[in-house]
DNA sequence: ACAATAGTGTCTTTAAGACATTATTCA
DNA sequence: TGAATAATGTCTTAAAGACACTATTGT
């Protein structure tokens, strides 16, 4: 393409679950150099000849090598500069991914999930991406419907309020959460209940695809 | 570097500044193919053996291109794609960039403002760039001091307020907009006085550098 | 009946908006 | 003194938070 020297481009996903209430980063193996045996975020090269655009380079790497398909996806940041990756000057464009637990694979030799609080060593610059995105996440978490991209397709709106803690780190009001997310329009209700629970509690969905919305979801208990 | 076709990657500025209370933009006639005599966003390619990161490329392409050194620059968002650049699968990491007025050159042959609300055609995908750039200007722009790195070192708050005003596309409230600055001190006295006014007004600069905070600035008056 | 969790109602507190009033300068 | 704009004060309204209370299920 060009007759001078161009980046490496690539992709990295910072994979994003909820488990027993605490935030989860799926990280992989590395199997090749550099880096092989470190844990890294999922991730690969922009493909010229396969690849329609950088996310779709995203998407083809999460459902190869994750086996990851049809999820919330937000470009976050592109890293960049001469050192971050030893085989020379790279850009990554880094990726926000939010998942419900049960989209993702089971932890396995190359496959593990970390509480997001308590990360090991990372190949690359990856603990920065991570941080860029747990940062958008937190940042845009108040006034969003990101969070609720954890959950399943249905859910309780006790089980939305838990993903909105879990996601801004602080207990919500209850009554003022359930009236925002009623006069916000955010969910509707499906009909069916919910029966694990004492009393069984309304199931709700999504009523538009994540979002963001001007008002805040409510503070301190 | 690597052993197979590697996209090319660029970078491209929205620079946005205040005129007469209305966001312009700064646009370049192409001297070059592709789109020779078009206007286009300024920007450039990322020179590997130059640049330290993609943010260096660009700051070193505003400076030589376009004589501006020092400005609030911000990544938006990294396009990408087969077609959008004809020399072959491109990268371009869009910056935004907010200069007061009187850092920005003369209007001349090729360089030009033109209002945002009253674009020509631009060359590239470079109007879908410029829409990305003022989504997250407008987005953030409530809840941060983003509007006010159009102005100058020292301001006043009918200034300040005009700023938001016009990222905003509202009136805000007087004494609200006041309040919150001032509970949130996000600027400091210079203990000068702007003596233009009929009555002189106070100048301020601003506490911090541009940050992001969670009140939002009040909505309509 | 009571434990457990869902869901509602309402009072208090705080922030936002409206708008009148006062202040300071120049012509 | 009056026009012009800066700056403040205060009342009203709306949103957020606290928290008690009612509802519905299983055991």
């Amino acid at each position: 393409m060009a007759d001078f020297p161009t980046p490496i481009v690539t992709v990295d996903a910072v994979i994003l679950t909820l488990e027993d209430n605490r935030l989860k980063l799926m990280l992989g193996r590395r199997e090749l150099a550099p880096f092989a045996g470190d844990l890294a975020l999922p991730g690969g090269y922009v493909h010229v000849d396969e690849d329609v655009s950088v996310a779709g380079a995203m998407q083809r790497i999460l459902r190869q090598k994750c086996g990851v398909e049809g999820v919330y996806l937000e470009q976050v940041e592109t890293f960049s500069g001469p050192d971050r990756d030893p085989r020379g000057w790279s850009v990554s464009v880094a990726h926000l991914a939010l998942v419900s637990r049960d989209q993702l694979p089971e932890a396995s030799d190359t496959v593990r999930f970390h509480d997001v609080e308590d990360l090991p060593d990372l190949a690359f610059d990856h603990a920065s991406i991570i941080a860029a995105a747990l940062r958008r996440l937190r940042g845009k978490g108040a006034y969003s419907t990101l969070p609720a991209a954890f959950l399943g397709q249905t859910f309780t709106l006790t089980e939305m309020q838990r993903a909105y803690e879990v996601v801004l780190g602080e207990r919500l009001n209850l009554s003022a959460f359930r009236r925002k997310v009623m006069d916000l329009g955010l969910v509707e209700e499906t009909g069916d209940k919910d029966t694990r629970t004492a009393r069984p509690a309304a199931l709700y969905r999504l009523a538009q695809p994540p979002r963001t919305f001007d008002r805040t979801l409510g503070t301190a208990s």
